[in-house]
DNA sequence: GTTATATACGACAAAATTTGTCGCATATAA
DNA sequence: TTATATGCGACAAATTTTGTCGTATATAAC
């Protein structure tokens, strides 16, 4: 309950190195074999991070990522966000209706336990991981 | 990612219940068929409350369960505890070492995000709920 | 232009966690 | 004695997470 996925934790190690290496060019096998991440689950990560601009990707040989300028304004909170979608602790956070609960008692105040994580998450950027 | 289970949703509901009728005796039946929560996965999750003495059981015909002293003390983060066990957005919270990761660099930034998100649910009652 | 190396992408499979069900035991008020 | 309630363990289904495989595309180096 409440953890992070190992797509997110990969992704914020990767993002690390990367800020940690500015000049060079990285490929994905660098990074998995020396934080020892699955290869083609880093990879597809990454794709993703490149297709939303915080990092930029380079072909071919002697190619690989690094990050981009954008990725030290980039919050956590819109991190989650390009990786597992907007972040709840319960469904219902942007559902219009509870699925299955009737008569729901829990939902203002749990809300604004959200509000608060989000809240949280927004005043993290990628440069202070 | 980042969610709460269903079963300490179930378990907020019921509290929140338990609170808004401190002087009857409520069974597990009438709140399962109210909030439309599967009857055994709230009767499991309130007998583990009231083994912690969050609330109070009564065996029995016009028995129930119903909310002790102690429930409008009780933090967020105890209740969770109590029904999922420590509360870590990375499992290398509580562990001595990473398993699999060679040479982790963020687990320092993490854990401080982690001690953030339990300082806001130490802040947080049930009272609040 | 051929080759080796790297990203891009989709389908699939395995593993783990979450969620729900069933059966039976125990206590107790009526 | 009976009906109603909690207590508890084993199991099953469903969902999510995690990892694998195969193939396509771009490009630098030779």
């Amino acid at each position: 309950m409440l953890k992070i996925t190992k797509k997110v934790e990969y992704a914020l190690i990767a993002v690390r190195h990367l800020q940690e290496n500015k000049n060079k060019l990285v490929p994905v096998a660098d990074i998995s074999s020396y934080y020892g991440i699955p290869r083609e689950v880093l990879a597809k990560t990454l794709q993703k991070l490149a297709s939303s601009n915080i990092i930029k990707s380079y072909k071919g040989p002697a190619g690989g990522y690094k990050a981009s300028d954008k990725i030290e304004k980039t919050t956590l909170n819109d991190f989650f966000e390009i990786l597992e979608g907007p972040t709840a602790i319960m469904d219902c956070y942007f559902e219009s209706g509870c699925d299955h609960l009737d008569n729901c008692n829990i939902r203002n105040p749990m809300n604004k336990i959200n509000d608060s994580i989000r809240d949280l998450f927004n005043n993290i950027t990628l440069a202070d991981i």
